[in-house]
DNA sequence: AATGAATGAGACTTCATTCAT
DNA sequence: CATGAATGAAGTCTCATTCAT
């Protein structure tokens, strides 16, 4: 029996009582994101969370060890979901630098992980003063990777075009710098300001660095 | 009696047990600066804020009417002072479009206003969630007033220097958030990104885009 | 089948997955408390007592009533140990008063009943007021036959030595006062005092009170 | 104005609504007593406490860092008054060894310190398990030094009187276990045994062991 | 104006008990 | 019989706000 089909059985069956550990888990840190999206880190409380998840209060601390831990697994699944999401698209595409470095923004504004929803995750942590630290180093190395991956692109772009521009590690630097911005803006801005449009901003950019690889999108 | 005079005046006169409402206001909203960097919005209480003030528990609430006013009133007193540095620097230089924008930029990392502890907060409401929409309007009209004089600034650099190039309005826009990027990783890394380096990259996007009125800079 | 027999015949089995209930709340018994000597009255729980046992959490309530009934029953089964101990070694030595009081007092401090785990259980529950009546009903008459049984071989030693001393009844109320107060001792110091001291101190005040019948213990 | 008259304009006034720090201690001390009498340390919740105290829910947090803290000074609380209390006595009377062990055994039975209230405090924490040795340790040197007096006061008798008896530290160790087991009778047995017999008891042992310096108690 | 003790709602967490498996 | 995930009441502690001084 294959996934979906099991997740549609699923479907017919009455809520289990006793699901597995991971299913529960599943279930409390995507009730997380939901709750940090709509009150805030500050706003989200055990209530909040058990009452999205549909589930009974005292069950976090059942699952997870604490408020704060669960916290920082939601933080790691979002982190883990953006990064694999990332080198798959990396990956799949091919072979040519100029393929690869779109696949990895569009991955970026992929509906799968530049929701609202996580966006307002990412940015809650990002603001967390206190526990940046902590929240840093869980993340610390996917951006690391993502630089790099973005330069050793970049690079061969500025190589094979004889571009007359920046080294690729600052072009690479600004490009992820400018993705922040981006997410922020619709994070901020969500009736005015899509992933869509994220998207288009980014692709001009890349067309303003390297105008022999990328199209210039029209406005 | 001028600003001046009031603060010679004051340092004359034994500290007073009762300041005037303006300086106790200010120096609360300073307190709560200083105790969202440290302690993150969900951290600060009114005790880290009159703690860092050096004053008693309860003052706040005779002079704000609440934790949630103090709040925006910080908030709107970080944008405000923002706004009004760019906008001064803006207009004493001139009168060409470089030199402004060039003002504009480097009054974005400037000292006064690119701290940790001011990005922080920043950073800190951006994240809020709930409150998002609150925060959000307070600050609106200025991201916008400062889009508009971006675009209009840009508009005349294309027009002058006859650049093939996304329209005034997109280029101003990725300024913007490559400036918002630029200032998260600024907040995120202050051991090894710092203000200077933010404005290094950001004036190697102007040279990128307009490469016969900025300068690029070496690397 | 006698009880070693039993015990033979259950090493040679595999370990049953169903205990007989007997076996069960034995075993439950005994982990509560080895956890209120290792964590208190207030810091035993169903899971410290069942993981003590080796168990899963929910069988405390499947083989008793609840919580409490657990408690209570604990404390049966140590004053009925105890209780039960004392009158074998009464019974058996004789036919002397001497001998009898002598084997008495020897019964507090055997080993088998006079642990560190075991005392602490019975401090456990003097010292928990509410249920203090509860706890005191349950163990009350063995208390009371106690004296009763000392208060006889006293009786008969006065008598018998021709002693001009307090009443027989007094004697034997200081005797299991100071018992008492020597079991404090053992439990509250226990590296530095043992339950062969304890032993010592019972033989001297029964030495100093019937100098005919008792040797002094040399120091 | 002496104490008692400030005492008593004190219950004319209304309560006050902000009282000294002390004031209060000492207040949520008293009401912690009363509790733990009533319910046992597994009972007391910092809303039984308050309660009692006729005071918030959210005070003892603020005068006491935790519950835990407040347990442990109202440990302290009553074995400093205890200690105190039994120093003064023996200090006071003089300049016999007899007068003075039996001001110091008077001392233990009086009414001030030998309440129910106050035995029931004693018994649960040495019923505490886990936190034995914290309570231990802050009560320690006040069993040391009673032992010490009542060693040295024995010694003095003994060598006046010529006894043979036990060495003088037995002679007191006994003494000292003695009164804790009759603390424990007047715990157990309030309805049946007072501190008064109690105290006839332990004047009985002292008659028994120094026959020519205290007088047998009539039966 | 300023202080800071007091209040009490609400947060996190624990845990006795239940019950589907 | 046994398991252990789930529940939810109750506990400890925090903290915005009030208000007597």
């Amino acid at each position: 029996m294959n996934k979906v089909t099991e997740l549609q059985n699923e479907a017919l069956k009455p809520a289990r009582r006793t699901e597995s550990k991971e299913v529960r888990r599943q279930q409390l840190i995507e009730a997380t994101i939901e709750s940090i999206a709509s009150n805030g880190i500050a706003g989200t409380t055990m209530s909040t969370v058990t009452e999205t998840a549909g589930l009974s209060l005292g069950i976090v601390n059942f699952h997870f060890e604490s408020k704060q831990k669960l916290f920082e697994e939601t933080l790691v699944y979002i982190a883990r979901e953006y990064h694999e999401h990332c080198l798959r698209a990396y990956e799949e595409v091919g072979p040519f630098a100029r393929e690869k470095l779109t696949a990895l923004v569009d991955a970026h504004f992929h509906p799968d992980v530049c929701t609202h929803k996580k966006l307002a995750v990412w940015y809650a942590f990002y603001g967390e003063g206190k526990r940046r630290a902590i929240y840093r180093d869980l993340i610390d190395h996917i951006d690391d990777q993502h630089w790099d991956i973005a330069t050793e692109l970049c690079q061969e772009l500025i190589e094979h075009g004889g571009y007359t521009c920046p080294p690729a590690k600052q072009v690479a630097r600004t490009l992820e710098a400018l993705l922040d911005g981006i997410a922020l803006n619709i994070l901020m801005y969500p009736e005015s300001y899509t992933a869509a449009d994220g998207r288009k901003q980014a692709h001009t950019y890349l067309a303003s660095m390297f105008p022999k690889h990328f199209e210039m999108p029209t406005f």
